[in-house]
DNA sequence: CATCTGGCTATGGGACCACCAAGTCAGAGG
DNA sequence: CCTCTGACTTGGTGGTCCCATAGCCAGATG
């Protein structure tokens, strides 16, 4: 019921991951109103009024995590103009922010499987067919993959393992 | 760039997730510290010193947060007893535990890839094969799925699609 | 010009998070 | 018994998150 690790690794009291990717994702999108804000431009919003009305949050909360999405480079600032009005900004993702997309759906799936009585409001289907979309860990085989089948190598092993690989 | 939505949803100003799954993923594990110490459980660890220790988080912190996750289901305490010591207790994951592992990885995948210069210090690989894994939505076909393949249907729609389906 | 509106910014307050430091408490070893 | 240790618990401070209310400001409308 665990990862394995394999090189220097496998002593686990001689390492310490500080600079781990996890935390430096939480730091970054590590509040509810973020998170919310993501899911609702994934949805299709891209207005300043529209994301307050839709996510449920204040305009403060709103226009601060907004301001820190645009810093962190996950959604980028536009400019547009409706006619007779005058420019306005709207907030559009960038690559970045979409490659957020297995990140939120995780969460969404696993939360509608154990948080919700009923299994969720809204479900996420495949546009073309209708049929439900899944989001797990694959190898390249194409198989589902669990905690037992994962391995954690140091990437320098890595690198070095392929750079090895790559030279016969 | 967004989901298409589908039914009654298709009007979007009618209207509003209130209980959105993320939303209540988020007020579960929405800390850093309540991260971070699945992902250890998720490397084998169990024992509330190796905890406080392979995080690097305080003794208060890991206490409280440990019992916050026992309560949520996402681990249990199990008690424990090494020779001439007295009964201890340890923490090991539930189901609903283990099944947060595709958002904690794409969590990791994500910043890798965006937040660190060098890749990440570690990375996951298939045990058996040693090959790079990914974890992406994906459609009954097997076929990646980006934000422009997605649709969202209301729960009640969907089930009572299928139903229709079944029933002829 | 004066007004109105959409999109912010500023201020204050309550809750929560994390840190550090100190205290508690059960039982094994002496 | 006394001490020591592992596993917490408690208390205090600083920072962040969110809410609510109020203010500001550019420009289209009057």
């Amino acid at each position: 019921m665990a990862m394995t690790f394999e090189g220097l690794l496998a002593d686990r009291s001689r390492w310490r991951t500080d600079d781990c990717s996890i935390g430096k994702a939480m730091d970054v999108i590590g509040t509810r109103s973020a998170i919310l804000l993501i899911r609702e431009a994934y949805y299709g919003t891209t207005r300043f009024d529209d994301f307050v009305e839709r996510v449920g949050i204040t305009d403060a909360v709103a226009a601060a995590r907004l301001k820190q999405l645009v810093a962190a480079g996950i959604l980028e600032k536009r400019p547009y103009q409706e006619p007779g009005k005058r420019t306005r900004y709207e907030y559009v993702l960038t690559r970045m922010g979409e490659d957020l997309l297995p990140a939120v759906l995780a969460l969404m799936q696993w939360g509608d499987t154990y948080l919700q009585p009923e299994g969720g409001p809204l479900t996420v289907v495949e546009r073309v067919t209708g049929s439900p979309v899944t989001i797990r860990p694959r190898g390249r085989s194409g198989d589902d993959l669990g905690l037992d089948d994962l391995a954690i190598v140091s990437n320098d092993d890595w690198v070095a393992a392929r750079q090895a690989q790559a030279a016969q």
